[in-house]
DNA sequence: GCCGTTTTCGGCCCGACTGTTTTCAGTCG
């Protein structure tokens, strides 16, 4: 998948003409870019299928974008942006970046002092060459050094599973300090918008959202900015404040009057391209849409804004929940009444996939079934390493029939009801870690490659179809094997995959994990359409890890997925029933 | 450079905040 070095490309150049001060064509390699990343094809084979008249189907890529991205695709570069980059100094794409600099201001630093690289922006700043430029002054040359020192710091994404804690912490740390300085604020207004609320698998910055009257605002402001959490303040106003966390990242609150808490709640939340996808639908229906309410066009007056849901019903649509807002076709589907009702937490039975300190958990057996009994599961699958997993404590046979015996004393003191599982290793001929007369044992057996990422698309592809073929084999676990940030997936064909998997009857895992998220929710829209069957499983080393569960949850719903899709909403008979199948 | 159920030409989101300005340009989301 190229998708994402093809945006990357674009962004990049939309930067250098923006540099050079070209109007609008930044702005359509953006749309392009945006467009690109988020597009569910992998658009080097949409190029390799349909030639150029595949890009331009992508929106926002026309012929000329289209043009650029076949001869990047052929060649390995572009011609054109490469006398580009020629005009702009090297570093360009990357200092924009930098939060206050804009083209504008880097035209100027280019000019004047003849910045060209990070390093050359780092020694203008530490000999105070900026300050006594025209346009700029001492706060701006501070603020640069700040803003390079939190680009250095966190440049990259938030993973969900932390970003996710980090907003409940703080909203819950500024609803107590207000429950004091201003109990007349709305505290249950105070929500975090943007990606987060998206559920998206990492987070740029955390936006906050709140309600309050102009002298509220401001008792909120200044309980915001004084959090102990805090510890730069970048801005501060009536209406929104940034600050930068100690730990490093950033968090916008923004306060806004109840009649328009709906329409900004709307708006911040996103994304931006269902965002602008919904406007063009009020202009249509004669509205006119932006974060303080829904107006009509004629006459000026506000229609709707206190709710989201308002603001929807009034446009003819079905409420749209967040997770679904990527104008991936949710807003059609929404004007017919057909979108997917969404699986629940609260659908979810059970646990298919932990680990006990048999091999690589923490807890013991009995803390782990404890806990997931108080969860209110009806099930889990214990599923420890299997014995080629040297590295994480593998069981040996020996070992895990000793487990075996533990979970029957075990059942006796539970309610919950516990299946005997185990994660075996797919070997690199695609066989299966233990014999056949011993996985016909297990209740479920959850398959996985965690070794040899590095091999060819065949090889791998081939490893784990076999898997699929064998009939003791129930649940792929995190097909991609991607760790966030870390580690890219191996390369594999997800369309054998998926295909065989559905031929097979085989289960796809959503691992929660917050580095692996795996499926995720590009691949699972895309294996709900071969008429596979997941699965959202925790993978937890420790007993706080079962908590996890709402990250894949959250990734499951943004790949459109309803309660039937997911087997660990069945009743145990039911699931055991699937599993059992498949090894007649 | 892209796009069109009013347009194949003429738009393209727009309002808040900051810093350096004496009334506004630049940046951001």
């Amino acid at each position: 998948m190229r998708n994402r070095e093809i945006a990357e490309l674009l962004y990049d150049v939309a930067d250098i003409m923006e540099f050079q001060q070209i109007e609008w064509k930044p702005r359509a390699y953006r749309r392009a870019a945006q467009n690109i990343e988020n597009f569910g094809e992998d658009i080097e084979k949409v190029y390799e299928k349909k030639g150029k008249n595949g890009l331009t189907e992508i929106p926002g890529v026309g012929e000329s974008i289209a043009d650029h991205i076949a001869e990047y695709l052929e060649t390995g570069k572009v011609e054109k942006f490469e006398e580009l980059k020629g005009k702009a100094p090297s570093g360009t794409a990357e200092l924009m970046e930098i939060r206050g600099l804009g083209a504008k201001k880097m035209k100027k630093l280019a000019d004047a002092l003849e910045i060209k690289t990070m390093s050359d922006l780092k020694d203008a700043v530490n000999n105070h060459r900026i300050r006594r430029l025209e346009g700029f002054g001492e706060k701006s040359e501070e603020n640069i050094a700040k803003a390079i020192e939190n680009y250095e710091k966190s440049h990259s994404r938030i993973a969900l599973g932390k970003a996710l804690p980090l907003a409940e912490e703080i909203i819950s740390s500024l609803k107590a300090e207000l429950s004091i300085r201003a109990p007349d604020i709305d505290l249950s207004k105070i929500i975090y918008t943007g990606s987060l609320r998206r559920l998206k698998e990492t987070i740029g910055d955390i936006d906050i959202l709140a309600e309050a009257n102009e002298e509220q605002a401001w008792k909120m402001m200044n309980a915001f900015v004084s959090l102990p959490e805090v510890g730069q303040v970048i801005s501060k106003g009536r209406t929104r404040s940034s600050i930068i966390l100690k730990e490093g990242f950033g968090i916008d609150l923004r306060i806004v009057p109840p009649e328009s808490y709906g329409a900004a709640l709307q708006y911040f939340t996103g994304s931006k391209e269902h965002n602008i996808e919904l406007r063009n639908i009020a202009l249509r229906e004669g509205y006119k849409l932006s974060e303080y309410g829904l107006y009509s066009k004629n006459s000026g007056e506000q229609v709707a804004g206190r709710s989201e849901e308002e603001i929807y019903r009034k446009l003819g649509l079905e409420y749209i929940v967040p997770e679904l807002r990527e104008n991936r076709g949710e807003l059609k589907s929404a004007v017919r009444n057909e979108l997917p009702r969404l699986v629940n937490a609260g659908d979810l039975r059970g646990d298919l996939h932990l680990h006990t300190n048999y091999s690589e958990g923490v807890e013991n057996l009995e803390t782990m079934i404890e806990r997931a009994e108080a969860m209110g599961y009806e099930y889990i699958a214990v599923t420890d390493h299997s014995r080629s997993q040297r590295i994480a404590n593998g069981m040996d046979i020996e070992t895990m029939k000793a487990q075996w015996k533990e979970i029957e004393e075990l059942s006796k003191h539970f309610r919950i009801e516990i299946l005997r599982g185990s994660e075996v290793e797919i070997l690199k001929d695609g066989s299966l870690d233990y014999p056949d007369e011993i996985l016909k044992e297990l209740d479920i057996v959850v398959g996985a490659v965690h070794s040899g990422f590095a091999t060819s698309e065949r090889e791998m592809t081939g490893r784990i179809v076999t898997a699929l073929e064998n009939k003791n084999l129930d649940i792929l676990a995190h097909p991609s094997g991607r760790l966030l940030g870390k580690r890219e997936a191996y390369s594999v064909n997800f369309g054998k995959v998926f295909e065989a998997a559905a031929v097979n009857g085989k289960v796809m895992e959503i691992n929660c994990q917050p580095s692996r998220l795996d499926l995720n929710d590009e691949l699972i829209f895309r294996a709900k359409d071969y008429g596979l069957k997941f699965c959202i499983s925790t993978d937890s080393h420790t007993a706080s890890d079962l908590a996890s569960m709402r990250y894949g949850l959250g990734q499951a719903r943004r790949g459109w997925l309803e309660k039937e899709d997911i087997v660990n909403t069945y009743p145990c008979s039911r699931l055991k029933e699937i599993f059992k199948k498949l090894r007649d």
